[in-house]
DNA sequence: CGTTAAGTTCGAAATCTTCGAACAATTAAA
DNA sequence: TTTAATTGTTCGAAGATTTCGAACTTAACG
């Protein structure tokens, strides 16, 4: 069984946060986290499949976006709001903010 | 001479504008663009062919995040903050104060 | 005109994404 | 304790993007 890796906060890029946050299913995700606090991955309704969905995780696992942790078979994900927060101050609540707002306007 | 295509300030998104936002490249022209106010394509010195540097400049331009204008053979590139400020309150701004904070950081 | 300058477009090679199928790991059931 | 079910990961192939250099377009200048 294969550790997971996470990137340390300090090798948290903006690019690589941006990059993975630029992609409708992955920005979905954060969203559902944000709200959560903590999620296995089969909780996330999108239309992808399985393997797709895992590959998306990895991105924002790699990228310092999201934690994971096992347990059990279930794979629970949570943001890294607070690193986030200290390595891009506002960068996160901003975006968050942003796409509530603008997919409450829809409604 | 094709007119250029800018999407109307209500239909972009953010979905498009972090993935804009989410390439090496176009956040250094994003971050140039925010000092110089308006530059042509060739001022952006980035170590990539012009026809990839040309590619970058019409994401940045259909995301909704520069706007172009002819002038003789140049195109003149700005960022289009205000329209960005009245979709996404912040958004630029913060990722702009990242940017810098981080990159004065390393020095 | 012929030339230069600034970008765009084109086609090919390299790199990502996505999918379904097969695989691993853990829990639950028989 | 096997057997099955649940949750994700990994693999290989097909499709979509990215990148490059070469050729092209447009406009300015001698």
């Amino acid at each position: 069984m294969k550790p997971i890796h996470h990137p340390d906060k300090a090798d948290i890029t903006l690019e690589c946060v941006l990059y993975a946050l630029g992609d409708p299913v992955r920005l979905e995700i954060v969203k559902r986290l944000a709200v959560a606090k903590e999620l296995p991955c089969a909780a996330i309704d999108v239309p992808v499949a399985k393997s797709t969905l895992s590959h998306h995780f990895k991105i924002l696992r790699e990228s310092g976006v999201i934690h994971c942790r096992k347990q059990g078979t279930q794979h629970m994900n949570s943001l890294r709001a607070e690193d986030l927060s200290d390595r891009f101050p506002g960068l996160l609540e901003t975006i968050l903010e942003v796409a509530n707002t603008t997919a409450k306007a829809l409604a």
